[in-house]
DNA sequence: AAAGTTAATCGTAATATTGCGATATAGCAA
DNA sequence: TTGCTATATCGCAATATTACGATTAACTTT
């Protein structure tokens, strides 16, 4: 079928999944880590920087844009990205819980 | 094209997108919960507990496999699926190197 | 107004993912 | 051996993703 079921998960799994899923992609990697080394707001000196299509590198920005890990304000003819600490830090906590579990619990195969 | 390329990225990105993407289905996540929950292992009570289809669900657990998040060790006529916790901790360094430089980043947008 | 720059969107082709039923495989039980 | 159970694999259909070139939109500069 190709569509992930959602009914079958409660609202964290779905939740949880979706920003994993966004972060699992090379690319997208390449892009939050250059947002932050930039360590202020950079524009679209990512397509020179990664060195995919400015319609992709452009694709990409909506995908981590449209499930909140950055935010982007326009700044006259080009546009800022940043970080999303509120959606960040929800996902670390989220992420540091699963962590946790998995390190309290002893082995067994 | 739907090819991600990876000659553009160095192996880390690679790596650590990969985790993540196979992370990022709910049914994994709830299958890696499950896991960890029953504090130890545990074999096909994941298709009564998810939900899904016998073939779905072991799909899955494949591709967790694959990517080395868990590890399975047959006995007897079932399976016994628990967690890599070499694969898992590597993730976990890279996760909070993100996370740690994220949190040290000023606002700016 | 006209031209230039930057980013978003559209259309598309190629490939990947998801999910299922059906079938195969392997160990256990009788 | 013959069944029984548990898991893996195969084949398929539906949908999603990735990447690109072309175009559009919006703002600046000339």
């Amino acid at each position: 079928m190709g569509l992930t079921r959602i009914d079958k998960y409660t609202r964290e799994q779905v939740n949880l999944a979706q920003l994993l899923k966004v972060l699992g992609h090379p690319a997208r990697i390449a892009i939050i880590q250059s947002i932050i080394r930039t360590d202020s707001c950079i524009c679209g000196d990512l397509v020179t920087e990664i060195g995919l299509a400015q319609s992709t590198i452009s694709q990409h920005l909506k995908e981590l844009k449209h499930v909140g890990i950055i935010q982007g304000t326009i700044e006259g003819t080009s546009v800022c990205y940043c970080i999303n600490k509120e959606t960040w830090s929800q996902l670390e906590s989220s992420v540091n819980e699963l962590f946790k579990s998995v390190n309290a619990n002893p082995d067994c195969c």
